[in-house]
RNA sequence: GGGGGAUUAGCUCAGUUGGCUAGAGCGUUUGACUGGCAGUCAAGAGGUCGCAGGUUCGAUUCCUGUAUCCUCCA
């Protein structure tokens, strides 16, 4: 079966078994702070689990784009080593929300893996979880009832808490789960070793296929478990090894997944492929890390994320540049090669996820662009290199750790460029260093969530922000302290409010809480899943009374200015540079706006003024907002509305329309009543944040009003000055000119003057043993023009000595000036000349043999400076 | 968010006890050689040494702040 028939396969069979069929989620993680990237098949399903939102659905199926590149889940310096590990993979996954629990789980997967796919029943093993004494927990008896209806007991394995009792993270949803593993080994070592005794014991042919975690508890922060009043089913199985033992391969990397891929580098590279493990075969792990590293990044990319220096971009950065690491030392490619992929890559996946094709472009300009900075990374990195200074035939830990850390050389490089010239790296002393460096980052981020204190019940919370700045009766639902930098903070959360938390770009709220009489001022409030947080910087007295909620007024009144003139900008790019045009990020505060947007070239100023006037000219038109609250997904789509990609949409979803021929926009933010209240529009600025990507920078309303006031007042006060001339412009133009020319009539007068000089002072010339000698005090003040002069003098009259000394600024400065066979044949040295003339007008100076300059305090003792030249050479 | 580094000609970069008329290669302009192209030779143009302060007689060089980029860590 072909890997795209097995994932078909999948869905439809879940599909008739009652469960809605979803579309994978984002792999970038935007409404979890506490998560970056996708890692499960579960995490769009998570706040259903915790009981913060309430499914529209009981059953569900997808396959998931997971990544494992971050965070608890790290498997990235595994990819390549062996057959299995993956930074980014599909978890294929059935559901089910407080419905069937364990025994429709069970008897489903055993129906698909056997009925369906047909994989052999004597080579499946199940595990289930033996209980644990320390958390009270019996053995899963239960699963081991339902297994027995399949499979013999002696399939049946009993594992400890490490492998059969699945956690979310430290805290959250958790409960024993029960695994189906496959013996994929040829039949002769099977008859040898019983495949029983390989369960859970990493060997690369005895795999866990299938985890079922039956969800019915809930960790706390103190480690304690509590029952949850709802049993859940999460399942994840990965796709990749599925299709491996699908297809009767014993590595995931030989599956039709990733072979297309593996071919095209072997066509690029030269370099054949040749299947080993072995930790010599460099350049075939080389093609594993290769083809793996692509997906990572292409679907990363592809869902709105970009490379950079921090946080998720920061994880895809780091993926890429492994990637490139590697092809770079094993197989020896040293240009960009991964963007090339992409068309193919593209292609594979586009039925299924299809974001990667529909923006190719951009996804291949941002690989090539990251992969070419990285390659100069690497060349800068090897010239460093060069420069170390080497002791004993051994690299010090720290310029290791410097290149590494300063200069992004991977450690791994510099061992490999060492042992080829027979230099070895002090390792002991690299990993010191980092330790050391790692700690202070560690201590300096510190940040610890306490348990959430629950005061009262409640289904969900509920936002009144669209409608009303106020609530009277608002009362408090949870709340917990978080530590950050050795200062406690508060979260809490109310069961409604007006707050706006921080999403799509819109700053949350800022504002007051009432409780009785007590003031409590909100500083923040943003979002985690559902859950709208607002942060305070004490906690109530009286916790259980009835709040009343402010919402700062006026800020937001100018957020929303900026939110609504976000909507407009978006439609005019779109109309004056084409439909390509697609946000790519956007932030919007009282202040002003900042709007990314996908366009691959910068504007002119022509277009921004175009962009400027339709924004303006629909502010004028005054049109009324029309707000959908909650309209059907597939009614928007109906509509026109714009969808963005790596933005996952629910089932309904809020549309803000602003005249349905110009912006339709699906959107949670606040908005103007009517656009008139933005009452202007101005573009501050225009430029590239990455490639592909440009940025505005814009301001409405006040800000606006103050910008164009302040120009104007400059251009006013500059008018002035001219005395209000017709033509401003032509004035300063004339003035720039007048001023040019006459400076080149300074310079002319300043020639001829030293000219005059020069013929004088070459009538003073004395020769002294062979020196031709002068010393001058000039009347110049132009330091630059008497090193000129000197040197012409020297030029003309040649084996001299010429010392100059002159007034400039009040100071006065000396200069020795020796022809360069002089500093030889008689040892003359004019730094050392100099230092001993400085000391009579109280100053040092330094320099070469042939010239040096020095300065002092002591104007008056210039001429005995000069007098004593003649006793120096003597 | 924290640490390290960089910023010098159109581009890629040199430039250490603070004083060298701030350099190289590529590119560019002009001229010569050649039937044309390519090329060779010669000459020239091009620099507020990121920005703002400070220390010093003197700062591209040292110090502080700031901006941008690179890089590592969270």
């Amino acid at each position: 079966m072909k890997s795209k028939d097995i994932r078909q396969a999948f869905l439809d069979f879940f599909e008739s078994k009652g469960h809605k069929i979803v579309p994978s989620s984002p792999i970038v993680n935007k409404d979890d702070p506490t998560l970056m990237f996708t890692n499960a098949g579960m995490n769009q399903f998570k706040d259903f689990f915790l009981g913060n939102r309430v499914p529209e659905f009981r059953r569900a199926a997808d396959t998931q784009k997971c990544l494992r590149a971050s965070g608890k889940h790290n498997d990235l310096e595994d990819v390549g080593v062996d057959s299995y590990h993956h930074t980014m993979f599909e978890m294929l996954g059935n559901w089910s929300f407080g419905d069937y629990f364990k025994k429709e789980a069970i008897d489903w997967a055993w129906e698909l893996l056997t009925e369906v796919y047909q994989l052999p029943k004597d080579r499946l093993y199940v595990s289930v979880f033996e209980g644990d004494e320390k958390e009270g927990l019996n053995p899963d008896e239960e699963a081991v009832s339902y297994w027995k209806n399949h499979v013999p007991q002696d399939r049946i394995l009993y594992f400890d808490k490490k492998d059969n009792f699945w956690e979310m993270g430290d805290t959250g949803p958790c409960g024993p789960c029960s695994e189906i593993h496959i013996d994929i080994r040829p039949d002769e070592l099977r008859k040898e070793v019983d495949g029983a005794s390989l369960v859970n014991m990493d060997d690369p042919l005895v795999i866990e296929i299938w985890n079922l975690v039956f969800i019915q508890f809930n960790r706390k922060a103190d480690k304690s478990l509590e029952s949850l009043p709802e049993k859940h089913v999460d399942t994840g199985m990965g796709f990749e090894r599925l299709c491996m033992a699908m297809q009767g391969v014993t590595s995931n990397y030989d599956t039709d997944v990733f072979t297309p891929f593996i071919q095209f580098l072997e066509k690029e590279s030269g370099v054949k492929y040749t299947f080993s493990y072995d930790k010599e075969a460099k350049s075939d792990m080389a093609m594993r890390v290769v083809v793996d590293h692509l997906r990572a990044v292409s679907f990363a990319i592809a869902d709105g994320l970009l490379p950079s220096n921090n946080g998720a971009g920061y994880v895809i950065r780091r993926i890429l540049r492994r990637a490139v690491r590697y092809y770079y030392s094993f197989l020896d490619v040293q240009e960009p090669m991964i963007y090339k992929m992409l068309p193919l890559f593209a292609e594979a996946f586009q039925e299924v996820f299809p974001e990667v094709k529909e923006q190719l472009e951009h996804v291949r300009k941002t690989v090539l662009a990251e992969e070419k900075q990285f390659l100069r990374t690497l060349s800068k990195g090897l010239k460093r290199f060069d420069k170390l200074e080497v002791k004993d035939g051994v690299i010090s830990g720290k310029d290791a750790f410097t290149l590494f850390d300063t200069y992004g050389f991977p450690i791994d490089l510099t061992r490999l460029i060492a042992s080829e010239k027979g230099y070895n790296v002090d390792e002991a002393g690299y990993e010191a260093e980092r330790e050391r460096v790692r700690k202070i980052a560690q201590e300096d981020a510190e940040k610890s969530f306490g348990d959430w204190h629950s005061l009262m019940e409640a289904d969900g919370v509920e936002f009144i922000g669209y409608d009303s700045l106020y609530s009277d009766d608002s009362r408090l639902v949870k709340y917990r302290t978080v530590e950050v930098k050795k200062k406690n903070q508060y979260q809490i959360v109310l069961d409604k409010t007006p707050f706006y938390a921080e999403s799509g770009g819109q700053v949350g709220d800022k504002g007051l809480l009432w409780f009785d009489d007590e003031k409590i001022a909100v500083i923040n409030t943003q979002k985690e899943n559902d859950l709208i947080i607002h942060y305070v910087n004490k906690l109530p007295e009286n916790k259980k009374a009835f709040i009343r909620a402010e919402v700062n007024e006026t800020r937001r009144s100018l957020t929303e200015n900026n939110h609504s003139a976000t909507h407009l900008l978006h439609a005019a790019l779109r109309q004056v540079l084409g439909n390509h045009v697609q946000q790519r990020g956007s932030y919007l505060d009282d202040q002003y706006l900042r709007f990314d947007f996908s366009h691959h070239s910068g504007m002119s100023s022509d277009e921004i003024l175009q962009v400027e006037k339709i924004v303006n000219e629909r502010i004028r038109e005054n049109i009324p907002l029309q707000e959908s609250r909650s309209i059907a997904i597939a009614d928007a789509q109906e509509a026109g509305a714009m969808m963005l990609f790596g933005e996952k949409y629910g089932e309904t979803v809020r549309m803000i329309t602003f005249n349905s021929d110009y912006s339709i926009e699906l959107c949670g933010g606040t908005h103007v009543p009517f656009t008139g209240k933005i009452g202007y529009f101005k573009i501050r600025s225009e430029g590239s944040v990455a490639s592909g990507i440009r940025r505005i920078e814009a301001i409405t309303a006040n800000k606006a009003e103050e910008y164009l006031n302040k120009e104007l007042g400059t251009l006013n006060e500059v008018r002035g000055l001219f005395k209000n001339p017709k033509d401003l412009v032509g004035v300063v133009n004339k003035l720039q000119d007048e001023n040019k020319a006459l400076q080149k009539e300074i310079e002319k007068l300043l020639a001829a003057q030293a000219g005059a000089l020069k013929g004088d002072l070459k009538s003073k010339f004395e020769n002294i043993n062979g020196v031709n000698v002068l010393t001058a005090r000039l009347p110049l003040n132009d330091s630059n023009a008497i090193k000129t002069l000197g040197y012409e003098l020297e030029k003309e009259v040649g084996d001299s000595l010429i010392v100059f000394g002159a007034e400039i600024k009040g100071k006065p400065q000396l200069m020795v000036i020796i022809s360069k066979e002089l500093t030889t044949s008689k040892d003359l040295h004019a730094g050392n000349m100099i230092r001993e003339l400085a000391k009579e007008i109280k100053g040092g100076g330094g320099g070469q043999p042939f010239f040096a300059t020095a300065g002092g305090k002591d104007v008056s003792g210039l001429e005995k400076a000069l007098s004593k030249v003649h006793s120096l050479i003597a």
